[in-house]
Order: C-alpha cells, then sequence, then structure tokens
DNA sequence: ATGCCTGCAAAGCTTTTGCAACGTT
DNA sequence: AACGTTGCAAAAGCTTTGCAGGCAT
C-alpha cells in the first residue's frame, strides 16, 4: 500500500486527480495510524470538509481504507486493504494495528449448531496496550 | 432479567421512580430484541426526548442495557447483563441474539507474543442470518 | 421541604446536500 | 468544451445542555 497505489486505484475507475484529493491521499499515507475526519480536515486547511468527507467515502468504496469504530462509536478511518482483517486498538494512544489471523470457525460452527444462527461475516474488536504504551507505563511506574 | 429487576437497581442507587422512567423500563422489558432511542421515543409520546437519552445512559451506567454499533454504525441499544458476552446480529431482521462463549484466549496469546499487544478486552460481532429468517428465505426462493 | 427529574427549546457535533464556480481530462 | 469536483453555507441527524417548573421521597 503505497501513494502511487491510491491514485493508480483512482486512475482505473476514472475519478480525477484533482488537488484536494492529492493532498488527501498523501496526508492519509504519511499517517501510520488511524485518524478520524476532523483531524484530517485540521491538517488540511485549505480542503473544505465536504471534501474531506467525500474522498474518505470514496476510498471506503475503493477498499483503499477501512472505518472503524471505537469503543464509544466515535468513527475513525484506518489505511490497509479491504481483506479480511480485525483491529487491536490501543486503549492509551489510540493506535490501531490489523491481524488477520482469526480462528473462530469452530466457535462459529457451534453457534449455528446451538442457535440456527448463520454467520456470514464477522468482526473482532481487541482493545489493550500497545507494546509502545506497555513501556512508557513501567518507566512512569518506576519514577 | 425482569421489570422488577430493573426498579431494584435503580431504587437500589437511590433513583428516583418516576413515571418517565417506569414507563421507558417497561417498554425496554417489552421489546424482545434491540432498540433504538428513536424508536422508544416514538413509542412513548409523553415522554421527552432528552429523558429517553438521560435514562439510557442511566441504564448503560447501571449495566442492566448494552449498547452496540450496527456495521454502518448506528448505536443500538439491547436489554441484557453486562456480563461479557457477543453479539449475532442478523442482517435481514435486525434482530440480535448474544453468546458467550469465545475461545480467543489462545489467538490473543499468540498475538501478544507476536506483537507485544497486551489485550484486555475485546469485543465480537457476528454478522449473518437468524434461524428465521433463513427459513424465510427458503420459503421465498420456493414461491 | 429538598433537590432530583422533567419537558421544552436551544445548542453542539458530525456528516450530508444544494449550488454556483472551478479545474481535469 | 464537458462534466466531475470543489468550497461554502445551509441543512440534517442525533445527542446533550440550560432552565424553570414539577414530583418522588
Amino acid at each position: 500500500m503505497s501513494f502511487q497505489s491510491l491514485v493508480s486505484a483512482m486512475e482505473e475507475r476514472r475519478y480525477k486527480l484533482t488537488g484536494p484529493r492529492l493532498k488527501l491521499l498523501a496526508t492519509v499515507m504519511e499517517r501510520g495510524h488511524s485518524f478520524t475526519a476532523e483531524e484530517l480536515y485540521a491538517e488540511l486547511p485549505d480542503v473544505g470538509r465536504a471534501t474531506v468527507f467525500r474522498t474518505l467515502k470514496l476510498l471506503l468504496e475503493l477498499g483503499s481504507i477501512c472505518k472503524l469504530n471505537m469503543d464509544d462509536g466515535t468513527p475513525v478511518y484506518r489505511r490497509g486493504t479491504s481483506a479480511h482483517h480485525h483491529h487491536m486498538v490501543c486503549t492509551s494512544c489510540g493506535r490501531v494495528q490489523d491481524f488477520a489471523r482469526c480462528d473462530i470457525d469452530s466457535m462459529l460452527r457451534r453457534l449455528a449448531g446451538a442457535t440456527g444462527f448463520k454467520a456470514s461475516a464477522h468482526r473482532i474488536e481487541v482493545y489493550g496496550l500497545c507494546r509502545t504504551c506497555q513501556a512508557r507505563k513501567v518507566k512512569e511506574e518506576k519514577l
């Protein structure tokens, strides 16, 4: 996933590569972790708020970013593939990491057997402390 | 979980049992499945919208209901315990069922080993078709 | 009698939409 | 030149807050 791949995805779908869009794509790529619509808007004073939302929607459709909800429901975006994956959300710094392995098929089969529910998709969000914040906490406790 | 247990929970915390609150508690209990704030408001014309939200917040704090997000982020409430559990959301009728068994500890341990992320909580939402909607679909296909 | 609760209306936020002007192709 | 795109401002949802009056305890 690179700036170029985002640009290519837009070209393929015949979306125009305008100034505001290129600025947004660049900013999205700079962000190593997740971001909100408001943060993007704040970082790009000359891009309208509506354009930020319109472009985020576009990137979602392209599958170039994904949207997730914080524990309190706040929507947050994250660059990355649209392939099946889940999220580890650090409750201290808010950073989000992806993970793909989810061995819950046997659990879903058991659910189907017990309740008749036929699962077609699932979403797992794990909350906790990332490695960095754990280290920081340990350090602070020593002070 | 019954109407009485909700009332008791409020009494314990010394919350006043007013008319609007009792009406809301009754309506929440009548609902077998999930509900939105707006639905509650629509069902109780003489209770103010603000009171609906204030009471929902209260019940959340008491742990008498839980809040979850639909796939599109729409917040939905559901009566039930505050104990650890997850949700099966029917994408056809919107009904939500709980389930408790989540054998993902080994997955979390693997994550901790691979990424250093220390999980403290998690949330699993499974989307699919409930037993009723599956049956209905089969029936419709036969027509 | 106290002070928690209520409804209403207004304000707050986030997101969407209408529209005339603009810029990419 | 055509028309997709933009910024602005207004609108639209949803939720919270301020306030004067009301009600449970």
